[in-house]
RNA sequence: GGGGGAAUUCCCGAGUGGCCAAAGGGGGCAGACUGUAAAUCUGUUGUCAGUGACUUCGGUGGUCCGAAUCCACCUUCCCCCA
């Protein structure tokens, strides 16, 4: 079976770096595994490698699409899987970095995604729905066509709910038979790391300083940028951008959408933490006990190991 | 110098004699997650034993069977007049 190497982490645990040292030693390439990063013109807030940190190394599905555009799980696990297809055949090792644990795990669980489309309008309908009926009413639709997700969903995940009566109608088939059918057998063997702290703290004061840096490095004007563009559902999600809008409608205090951008970040590391604890086969690194190049070494040895049976 | 108001659990903030370990929100912590995922949702949040006890509502003292809630004094902060 051929191999894929995965580098996983919150926000601001060094991925990037050791990502690039890594590919840089054992002949790879980066496929980004990275739900924001995908949009060009989204540079600094997001964090994207800049041409002089990818060191030469060559990095894919990184500003493939225009904020304008909707993205989704499905368009990245079919760019991904040509992508690494492509690396592999050049003879070299994919490296799958990012923190969008949804993406990393369904690539490397080869999940067979339900063949329905999100549809806008009727998830606009049922949006209204919810709103003029309220949540629990909604899931009542869900009752009659679908019992088990019923009794699985909370009364206000409005999202999951949705796709449920979504995946229904268009197919006319439950989310549960399709998850159920979603199972299929691993196509690589994966070798994965996990960045992480010992320390929550120490994660937290990095991800407090990385946005001041953004905010120097001109974070704002790029913000300004996108804030004026057309910008699709997902697009629009972004920490960093998102708590800025705020500030140029006049309705936040530069102070205060900085201190909300931290924030949100510090939250988004936390879930992404429980997401990748979840893999029991992700190797830990803790940041704040090894340095990098003690962490690259010690990686490197997993490498080597891996990459001979 | 005179007059008025405020002080609540990590933060904001409700509570004006028992139903108060104290609403609600935020944050923290933990969890979920299959086509919006940097999104969305759930649980928990004084302490200790676990259907009970103990400590807490600026401080000290008091009233009362009973106080975060009433009284006195003190401390700090805010506003108004001088």
């Amino acid at each position: 079976m051929d191999k894929i190497v995965v580098i996983v982490g919150p926000t601001a645990s060094g991925k990037t770096a050791l990502s690039v040292e890594l590919a840089k030693l054992f002949n790879g390439e980066i496929i980004s595994a990275d739900s924001m990063q995908i949009y060009r013109g989204m540079d600094i807030g997001t964090a994207k490698v800049t041409e002089e940190e990818k060191q030469g190394v060559v990095h894919h599905l990184i500003d493939i699409v225009d904020p304008s555009e909707e993205f989704s799980l499905a368009d990245y696990l079919e760019l991904a899987k040509k992508t690494a297809k492509d690396i592999i055949s050049r003879g070299k090792i994919p490296f799958i970095v990012g923190g969008t644990g949804l993406y990393v795990s369904s690539f490397t669980d080869n999940i067979k995604l339900s063949p329905s489309k999100a549809d806008p309008e009727y998830r606009e309908f049922l949006n209204e729905y919810a709103k003029k009926n309220g949540t629990f009413a909604l899931k009542q639709l869900l009752r009659p066509i679908d019992p088990e997700s019923y009794e699985k969903l909370y009364d206000n995940d409005v999202k999951r709910i949705s796709r449920a009566l979504e995946i229904y109608r268009d197919s006319g088939k439950t989310v549960e038979e399709f998850n159920r059918e979603s199972k299929q057998d691993p196509e690589y063997e994966f070798l994965k790391f996990g960045l992480c702290c010992e320390d929550r703290e120490f994660l937290y004061s990095r991800i407090n300083k990385r946005v001041d840096i953004m905010i120097e490095q001109g974070l704002l004007s790029e913000a300004k940028k996108i804030f004026e563009s057309d910008r699709s559902g997902t697009a629009r999600q972004a920490i960093g951008y998102r708590q800025l809008d705020g500030y140029f409608e006049g309705s936040m205090s530069l102070e205060d959408a900085v201190e909300s951008i931290k924030q949100e970040s510090r939250r988004y590391a936390k879930r992404q933490l429980t997401w990748f604890k979840r893999d029991k086969n992700i190797i830990w690194h803790n940041i704040d006990i090894k340095n990098s190049k003690e962490i690259l070494n010690s990686c490197s040895k997993h490498m080597e190991k891996f990459l001979k049976v």
